[in-house]
DNA sequence: CGTATTTGACCGGCGC
DNA sequence: GCGCCGGTCAAATACG
């Protein structure tokens, strides 16, 4: 569970949307995505807080079985590469949300330890376990800016 | 013209 | 069995 103050957070993949639902407790609507990569039925919801409309509850159920796609609609979060990845960047949310920091900033603090290993940080030191397969792919931490 | 989103219909579980 | 509630389907629609 993530909160953020922006509602299309871009966490790398590609999700479509498959259904609205009005929740109770809440006036507004809860949305369904599904990744749209076949054979892979992460699903994911995302809602507003209750009485707070600058904060989003993104919930993530599955875990992908692919990497996310090489075509990423050009903005700057190519470099989120595994839902696992979401569990650092979220406890990174929650900790740096607690110091005031919005969620564009923590993306940008997540992409610049994710460019700078050496730097010391107590979240980053939660990957190495899940991101050995990382060492497989293309090369995971260089993030290339389009013409 | 292919792909994504919208939106009401539909469905299954659950409490009464 | 009925109605509510959360979740999904799918046809129509929007959009590039």
């Amino acid at each position: 569970m993530t909160k953020s103050e922006i509602e299309n957070l871009e966490d790398g993949y590609r999700w479509r949307k498959y259904g609205q639902k009005a929740v109770k407790n809440s006036p507004f609507p809860r949305s369904y995505y599904r990744c749209t990569s076949p054979k892979c039925g992460v699903k994911k919801r995302v809602e507003r807080s209750y009485q707070d409309p600058s904060i989003v509850i993104t919930t993530y159920e599955g875990q992908h079985n692919h990497h996310t796609p090489a075509t990423l609609r050009g903005n700057a979060a190519g470099f989120v590469f595994s839902p696992n990845y979401h569990n650092a960047l979220q406890l990174q949310a929650s900790t740096a949300s607690s110091l005031g920091l919005s969620f564009p900033q923590q993306l940008l603090l997540a992409q610049n330890q994710m460019l700078s290993p050496t730097s010391s940080n107590q979240h980053l030191q939660l990957l190495p376990d899940h991101y050995g397969f990382l060492q497989d792919t293309v090369p995971p931490f260089v993030y290339k800016q389009e013409p």
